[in-house]
DNA sequence: CTGTGTGCAAAACGTTTGCATGCCT
DNA sequence: AGGCATGCAAACGTTTTGCACACAG
């Protein structure tokens, strides 16, 4: 099974768990945005599938988005007040923003770290999740 | 010497090392900020300047907070899609946001947090800010 | 006086909506 | 066949812009 089939699986459960149909748009938004993995935003991903399906509308890639982050299979984030962008990495991490190659890169947290993220929040709070970006300047060599 | 024109001394001090003029408005936009400390987006901010100077502007609501960002007086904070909120804490804190109130509240990060925060960076990256928000459900106390 | 800051209105930008049509189940 | 998903265009809310005027230094 290609890594593509194992993803539309995943992609399938998913939809079929929460009683939503299966559609090449859908399917397509998501192999998208699993490919590169440079956290694009939603015009990116419009002007990639848009290569696919040249008849996809903006509304829909939203709409894909929508039901993805809703899913639970795509993260959207939104580091400034510019186009939110969307990562399918759902282990906890961190994002860092590159100032000079405005480069996004995911920094894993390990447990001690989250545990120390855990410790910020006082007692009496129901903590459901977060959100952790930096910014600054990345390694050249990355 | 009150509060108030210690802030604004502040301010008049922040704006001249830029070589910025000091005029009514902004120094009734940083007072606003400095009032409640409730995290007000531009339009909160509009409508309560408005009421001690009638005829400002949204534009100059916005120029002068972009201003005070500028100028490291005020934190612009994005949680979400929607607007903008802007903060007047500039020691180390994180943000969390409560599902039921919808209130945001400063939390602090000591030492300890912060340098966990840190190790999450790999070496070779130098690191100039955060951001960091939780969402959850807050004590019902608060 | 000089020119930065302001007020106004219109534009820009990302996103959402309403509605008719299409297509998955 | 039924109804959820799509495509289109227009609306929306927030923020930015361009320009003439005001006022701080």
């Amino acid at each position: 099974m290609s890594i593509e089939q194992k993803q539309n699986s995943d992609l399938l459960v998913s939809l079929k768990a929460k009683g939503l149909r299966s559609t090449k748009q859908r399917l397509c938004v998501y192999n998208i945005i699993l490919e590169k993995r440079d956290h694009p935003t939603a015009d990116d991903i419009f002007l990639r599938v848009r290569k696919k399906l040249p008849k996809i509308s903006f509304a829909t890639v939203y709409n894909c988005l929508e039901t993805f982050v809703d899913c639970g299979l795509v993260k959207k984030i939104n580091l400034d007040r510019s186009s939110s962008r969307y990562c399918p990495n759902l282990s906890p991490h961190a994002h860092f923003k590159c100032a000079t190659t405005g480069k996004i890169i995911d920094l894993p947290i390990n447990s001690e770290a989250l545990n120390s993220l855990n410790s910020i929040i006082p007692d009496g709070f129901s903590h459901v999740g977060f959100d952790l970006s930096f910014h600054g300047i990345s390694n050249p060599n990355n």
